[in-house]
DNA sequence: GTTATAGGTTTACAATCGTAAACGATTAAA
DNA sequence: TTTAATCGTTTACGATTGTAAACCTATAAC
């Protein structure tokens, strides 16, 4: 079931929702992306039918409507997207956008112990170099020219 | 000059070749783009078209042909990426969604130390509370029924 | 000089996306 | 019980995206 779903901009606002409230209808839905972009229920309606469609909702009848549940959790969704920037650059490079999405963030105290963990964990599996995946000419790995 | 563009998928392939020859023909797009996408040099020149259309790509006359130079350089364009990424989440999450990459990221030992660094500097103005600036109804920070 | 070739520009075309109105069925209100 | 509000489904429609052929022009080869 995982795998090569994709979820724009637009759907990303309906789950979401879905993600936060668990379940919801296609009101609750409607009445909070009215309130963030002023969608009509329409569009809103619109949306969910395509998610529904792509199996990334599931729905639960209840008695003239649906309730609508999240056929893939959060996490999944957000890393489905971390791995779209990751595969946008070089293996190599992924360390510096780490460092750029931390430079660009705001975090507590809290975030920073967290992460501190994490580059510890990271340590036992670092490797001295990273291997470059690239195709020769998408990046200087590679001699060019 | 900076802002509002966008690049797609697609779009993106065509940009890491010029960011990496940091000039190019269309010739040499074309070249290393059938090599990694199968694609026709029809293609190419399309997305090249369009991107030139859109300004992120500059052109200078050479001969009977152009040589293409990126009119925004590559960190901008990744950071344009990693900002929708973070967009797409509350700001109370970006911590995790940073450590979730860094978890599925393949780092070196200078990687490590890198964001070490970074991480230590980030402490610096580490807040106790990162503010949520999602709507009612799209994070559990507000409070939902 | 005539022709083949390479490069840019135009046109194409189906799929997806953003945004929404219209429609039909059903339930809730009067 | 007649009517109004609600909900899901169908249809709409222009813009963007992926993928490319066709065409035109200027060089390069013969």
């Amino acid at each position: 079931m995982a795998g090569n779903f994709q979820i724009t901009d637009a759907e990303w606002e309906v789950m979401r929702v879905v993600w936060t409230l668990n379940q919801a209808t296609s009101k609750d839905i409607a009445d909070i992306l009215w309130t963030k972009k002023n969608w009509k229920q329409a569009t809103t309606k619109t949306l969910i039918g395509r998610l529904v469609h792509k199996g990334l909702l599931n729905t639960e009848k209840d008695g003239n409507r649906y309730q609508y549940r999240a056929a893939v959790n959060k996490s999944e969704g957000i890393k489905l997207f971390e791995t779209k920037l990751l595969g946008r650059v070089c293996n190599k490079d992924i360390g510096k956008v780490i460092a750029s999405i931390m430079a660009e963030a705001t975090l507590s105290h809290d975030d920073i112990t967290l992460l501190e963990e994490a580059l510890q964990e990271k340590k036992n599996e670092a490797v001295d170099e990273v291997r470059c995946g690239c195709v020769k000419g998408q990046c200087l790995c590679k001699t060019v020219n």
